[in-house]
DNA sequence: ACAAAAGTGTTCCTCTTACACCCATGA
DNA sequence: TCATGGGTGTAAGAGGAACACTTTTGT
């Protein structure tokens, strides 16, 4: 037993997007994949850490890569440390593939949040990346189905308390829209009424000159996100009582 | 440029107790400190991971040393990656106090809470530790006040989203306690009358037979945490809408 | 005219806040 | 008897939850 030398370190990333409907994570097919053996094919785009970088510089990297997308938001979520998390097969493959010969790799799980406009969709298909549903996801490559959980989880919780949902939509968006990403990263059910007022409230949204077009019913408002007056609250809200904010 | 072999991974421990007062953490002085450099001899307890370990493991393992813990409030908090944070002559005392030679030691931030019993601080004084006031450190070993600092953010989060305040108080306490417990890590007053008045409805504290014993004043009750409340709490408010939680 | 989704108000109730005095004890 | 901190109640206001119908457009 001695200090862990000869370790690797990598980043793994889940890369939500949204399209309107459902929530979606980006997943790519390895390289290097000998069609009979039984390892998945399907998994989170991942790196190892480079002699002169940070990890978020490693997931930043990573991202650029897997989507052409810069300024995105990116955040680190929790570490992958089991000595066996990868080894036999699963192992064998990471050496083969990085050209080096490690036997232990620890990750760093990112989770990212891209908006799915066609530019995005177009680049990331002609890398032969996939936008899966999420709630169609059973197995992946070595121990990413669990990186992905961890990550829907943190996605869950971000969601509740901080205006994060923004990042998934388009710079114009219905308030409909907000309320169906809600509704389907959350599985819950939301009272469109009682939503609007909490939202409209808050004064984080500022309405646009547009509505939809060519919509066989009542067309809706755009609306954009007011990130100044966001930020304005949470100053304002510095100075208050942070007691408020329990809950059991 | 190539990928990160000879480096090392470490943990840090920021452990916090509570005095009835004010928030401590404890310190460690380096060995093979010698006494004319001018690097800062306190430092958070810390370890290198080893061959067979997960980060956990290792921070559990730093922390039973340090405190002749075992079952003690441990959680992850950041990651501290920046191929610069140790370097020149931290970098030197690392490779010299662990006989390795490494380039780079990316550590992983833990904090732990503990009930500073008699019986722990009798321990860790014993080792030579010390339970610092969190306020008045200004400086310490490498990076670890940047360690601390972000500890400290973290736990004044988690002290208002979840019951982690026990952890700090001894098995009975009275209710004032546990106010001045908040006060101090969150930096506010708060109304006594309405703190009681919350903290008893939510059925989380058992009262038991005792009274404080020997004080000039009327004396206080002591209660105790039941766990089993709150989690039952837990699972009844999963069912119910999350969105209630909101904050802006 | 009809189908389809947008948009709108009110009531009830719970939770939060602000605030001042009496009580039990040791010295 | 006094000094000390423990312990209690109420009223006003804000915010959350539940609930159904009208509006605008394309076909």
């Amino acid at each position: 037993m001695s200090i862990q030398m000869n370790q690797s370190l990598s980043v793994d990333c889940a890369v939500f997007g949204f399209n309107g409907k459902s929530l979606k994570v980006l997943l790519i097919e390895r390289r290097y994949y000998a069609p009979d053996t039984r390892l998945d094919k399907l998994k989170l785009p991942g790196a190892m850490i480079l002699d002169n970088e940070t990890l978020p510089q490693a997931a930043y990297r990573v991202l650029e890569e897997a989507t052409g997308l810069r300024d995105v938001y990116l955040k680190q979520m929790d570490i992958f440390s089991d000595p066996n998390r990868v080894s036999g097969e699963e192992l064998e493959w990471i050496n083969r593939y990085h050209g080096i010969r490690t036997e232990r790799v620890v990750t760093v799980g990112y989770y990212a949040l891209v908006k799915l406009d066609t530019r995005t969709v177009a680049y990331t298909t002609a890398k032969g990346a996939q936008w899966v549903d999420v709630d169609s996801i059973q197995r992946l490559a070595m121990d990413h189905k669990q990186i992905l959980s961890a990550a829907l989880a943190v996605l869950c919780r971000e969601m509740l308390q901080s205006p994060v949902a923004f990042e998934l939509l388009p710079r114009k968006f219905t308030i409909r829209a907000l309320q169906n990403l809600y509704s389907a990263v959350l599985g819950i059910e939301i009272d469109n009424r009682n939503f609007r007022k909490k939202i409209l409230a808050s004064g984080f949204l500022t309405p646009t000159a547009e509505r939809e077009q060519g919509v066989a019913h009542k067309p809706a408002q755009y609306y954009t996100f007011n990130k100044n007056a966001y930020k304005k609250a949470l100053k304002a809200k510095l100075k208050l009582g942070f007691i408020n904010n329990w809950r059991y």
